[in-house]
RNA sequence: GGUCCUGUGGUGUAGCGGCCUAACAUGCCUCCCUGUCACGGAGGAGACCGCCGGUUCGAAUCCGGUCAGGACCGCCA
């Protein structure tokens, strides 16, 4: 960008360029012929990148004028998202958001650069392939060419990476589109992109290495923020969950969660009581220096906590004094509130609050809890991302599905079991530990993987424990398991969340901050318009008959 | 499927029962200025306050519905 002069002095012989240039508008498309030439003395603008030149024209010509913009392109005012979205071809015009598409090349460049330096070679898998039970919605594509059948898109090249493994490739990735239907979040898009990759003869550590390597080269590379610990940190599930209530903890700040056990017992508080007798627990967050918050606070806290499921929650403030306010004295002695205050480490002018529930509802209450006062309290320093390992999952968890309840893979079906632990499957399955690592910035999961099942035997007895039959594990997977028996390598990988990474690099909140077209938050296109009708003929050719709508939708209501 | 928040000139906001014949900034148009660069100066156009209904003597303002957008819950192996 820079900065054009007309001066009638300096034009052409009959040049109408200072007319021409006082047509030109917001936007227009013009282009100049001239000259470069230092500014006057005087007349420089350090503040500008090209502040000290300036293009002394002989000819200016309109190539395209413009209508007035329908919002302001420029960093400084933000205009309504929706109206971003429809014209998003001049949203991109703006510079922050060229420079963040800027990033992401750049990004993709370094990964392919790194990746390829170390051995791997990018393959493409398919787009149209097969539908899979498991997981997430498929967005299903018809066939033409067989009446009443459908592709799916991937929801990850996972097969394909893991057959690439037994097809000899040792070592690929993929920057790789993927498409789940399900409901949109600031950081969820049922399009997006991972980058995807799978090595041979690998154990986790050896995994691990490469995109530790990669992912701190990226932020050491494309932000000026420090790494808080590294090498980075490996958490265990099970300590991840009780310190912080969530397999992604946001480690920029401590504040950590504790459990009371056995220390709920203490007095007779019923809440406390009954949530251990039904099996379930009571943990408390400390929360310095809001000892003194008011009773309408208290109230908004416990709202909050209600909203994410819990029943209730018990506040103990410390006054400076050390007195205690709290409902629960009335249920408990002085000295054993004490012991619970000691036992949570509480400081005068702390507040505590606790949750009595499930496992479940006491994590995910308190997880909310703890980020919410992180970010409250100000115990983020933006100068900092703090990355961490987290591994030792479990293989399954039980979830219920339409009343009954079922294993549930906690990462995916392939996820190899930690040696010695087949034999858990027979006796305790919920026991058995998977090869799954998960890599977390500031809390947002970032990438996760596994070292694979490889054995055609572990895999049909995964997906069996998985209630799927005989019959379904032929039809659905009877590829993969034959080909674990056809030389398979022991093999394991990784995806990254590309664009929760550049997101995170870029210091954006939302990732369809860094996407070109992102859908909006009801998973339209609002600039192409899509979801829309089709015609009846495009319907006729793939056999498919849409069953009538009581109301038409939004697309085809508008002009 | 659910909860919450938001809809006021092109854009971003203020106004939140009568001072509203709706204000401010910016943009747009006309004219003036001409070494400016967030230029400056003068003037002008532009909004039935998302839509429908209700309450009220009176509604941008309160209530109900509806539509649209966003955040979150459910969902996301």
């Amino acid at each position: 960008m820079t900065q054009v002069v007309v001066d009638p002095e300096r034009t052409s012989q009959g040049s109408k360029a200072l007319d021409v240039a006082g047509e030109t508008r917001s936007e227009y498309v013009v282009q100049v012929r001239g000259t470069v030439a230092k500014r006057l003395p005087g007349t420089e603008n350090p503040n500008m990148p090209t502040g000290a030149v300036e293009v002394i024209a002989a000819d200016v010509e309109i190539l395209n004028p413009s209508k007035t913009p329908p919002f302001p392109i420029t960093d400084a005012i933000t205009a309504d998202e929706a109206l971003r979205l429809k014209y998003r071809y001049l949203d991109i015009r703006r510079p922050a958001m060229r420079s963040r598409l800027e990033l992401r090349h750049q990004v993709a460049l370094f990964m392919r650069n790194f990746l390829s330096e170390r051995g791997f070679i990018e393959v493409e898998t398919p787009i149209l392939t097969k539908s899979s039970p498991e997981g997430a919605r498929d967005y299903l594509v018809p066939s033409r060419v067989w009446p009443g059948e459908f592709y799916a898109l991937p929801q990850a090249p996972q097969q394909f990476k893991q057959l690439l493994m037994v097809a000899g490739l040792d070592r690929y990735f993929q920057i790789a589109r993927c498409f789940r239907d399900e409901d949109l979040r600031g950081d969820r898009q049922p399009e997006f992109t991972q980058l995807d990759l799978e090595m041979s003869f690998v154990n986790e550590e050896d995994v691990m290495a490469v995109v530790e390597d990669l992912i701190v080269a990226l932020i050491q590379t494309f932000t000026t923020k420090r790494i808080k610990q590294l090498p980075l940190p490996h958490i265990r599930f099970e300590d991840a969950m009780e310190r912080y209530g969530i397999d992604r903890p946001d480690l920029r700040f401590d504040l950590p969660l504790k459990s009371l056990g056995d220390l709920a017992l203490l007095g007779d508080f019923k809440v406390f009581h009954d949530a251990v007798k039904n099996g379930g627990m009571v943990k408390g967050l400390r929360i310095p220096g809001r000892g003194t918050a008011t009773r309408r606070e208290l109230d908004e806290l416990t709202e909050f906590a209600r909203t994410f499921g819990a029943k209730g929650l018990l506040t103990m403030q410390i006054g400076a004094d050390g007195g205690v306010k709290s409902p629960i004295t009335k249920f408990m002695s002085p000295a054993d509130v004490q012991r619970i205050i000691a036992h949570m480490e509480g400081q005068p002018g702390d507040l505590i609050v606790f949750v009595a529930d499930s496992e479940k509802v006491v994590n995910d209450v308190l997880w909310r809890m703890r980020v919410k006062m992180g970010e409250e309290l100000g115990l983020i320093d933006p100068n900092e991302m703090a990355l961490c390992w987290v591994v030792g999952f479990p293989m399954f968890e039980v979830i219920e599905e339409n009343g009954k309840q079922r294993y549930h893979a906690t990462h995916n079906p392939f996820s190899g079991v930690k040696p010695g632990h087949e034999a858990l499957f027979e006796t305790d399955p919920l026991k058995a530990e998977a090869r799954q690592y998960d890599i977390v910035c500031n809390g947002y999961e970032i990438g996760g993987g596994s070292v694979r099942i490889h054995k055609a035997e572990v895999q049909r007895r995964v997906f069996q424990l998985l209630g799927l039959n005989d019959e379904q594990i032929n039809e659905q997977f009877g590829h993969m398991l034959e080909a674990f028996e056809m030389g398979a390598p022991p093999h394991g990988g990784l995806a990254v969340g590309f664009d929760r990474l550049v997101m995170l690099l870029s210091d954006t909140e939302n990732i369809r901050e860094v996407m070109a077209f992102p859908k909006n938050a009801n998973a339209q296109d609002l600039l192409m318009n899509a979801p829309s009708p089709v015609e009846r003929e495009q319907l006729d050719e793939l056999h498919i008959q849409v069953k009538p709508r009581p109301t038409p939708s939004p697309a085809s209501q508008q002009s």
